[in-house]
DNA sequence: CATTATACTGTATATAACACAGTATTGTCA
DNA sequence: TGACAATACTGTGTTATATACAGTATAATG
C-alpha cells in the first residue's frame, strides 16, 4: 500500500469516526464537564477528538438546545461547564437506540461479506 | 418533543449513518453488483440509501481505484457493474478492523452514560 | 398504450469535521 | 525567577461528502 492509498484509507476511516463524534460526546455529557477535561476524557477512552472538533461541536449543540453551558469563576481557572439539558438526554436515548439498530445492520453485512 | 426538534434529530442521526455508508456500501461489492441492484439489496437488509448517494460514492470509489466497473450491453438492459478490486479489498479488510474497534469503544463510552 | 420499475448521468448546495491562528492563565522545575 | 509545558478557550477559513434536484431512457406489466 503506497503512501497515496494510506492517504485515502485516513480519510476513510475519519469519514467513518465522523457519524459517531456526537454521540460519543453527548455520551459523556449526563454529567457536568468542561471541554479540556472532556477532550482527555474521551481520549483516554480511546475516541480521538481534538479541540478543532469539539468546540464547535459544543457550540452547536447548545444553539440546538441540548445541552447547557456555564462559565464558573471560583475554579483554580475559569471554565466552561457544560452539561445535557433534558431534551439533550432524550435526544441521546433515541441516538443510541438508533446506533444500536444501526451497527447490528452493518454487523450482518460484514458477516455476510466473508 | 416539538417539529424542529424532531427535525434536528433525524439530521443528528443522519449524519450518524453518513460514516457507515462507505463500508456498508464496499461489504456488498466483494461479489459484483450493478448500482440498481445495490440500492435494493442494501435498502432490505435495513440500510437505507438512495441513488443520489450511492451513484456519486460509487463514481469516487472508483477515482480512488478501489473498485473497476464496467459496463455490460448484453443483458436485458445495459448495466454498469461494478466490484471491488485487490486494493478495495485491502482497505476493506483494514476499514472493518477499524470499525470493530471503534464501535467497541463507543459501546464503552454508552454503557458507562446510562 | 399508459404506468411503473429499472438504471443511470450531471450539477448544485448545505453541513460539519478539521485546520490554522490567536489569546491568556496556571503549574512546575531547574 | 523565568522558561516551558499544560491548561482552556475563541474565531475564521477550507474541504469533502451526503443529499437534493433535474434530466434521460429502456423494459416489463396489466
Amino acid at each position: 500500500m503506497n503512501n497515496k492509498q494510506n492517504l485515502e484509507l485516513e480519510k476513510l476511516k475519519q469519514e467513518m469516526r465522523r457519524g459517531t463524534i456526537v454521540l460519543a460526546t453527548m455520551s459523556q455529557l449526563t454529567r457536568e464537564q468542561y471541554g479540556y477535561s472532556l477532550i482527555k476524557s474521551l481520549n483516554e477512552q480511546g475516541f480521538e477528538i481534538g479541540q478543532d472538533t469539539l468546540y464547535p461541536l459544543l457550540r452547536r449543540l447548545e444553539e440546538q438546545q441540548l445541552l447547557d453551558s456555564e462559565w464558573r469563576v471560583e475554579d483554580p481557572r475559569p471554565r466552561r461547564y457544560y452539561r445535557l439539558n433534558d431534551n439533550g438526554k432524550e435526544v441521546l436515548r433515541q441516538l443510541s437506540e438508533d446506533w444500536r439498530l444501526q451497527t447490528e445492520v452493518i454487523r450482518r453485512l460484514l458477516n455476510e461479506a466473508e
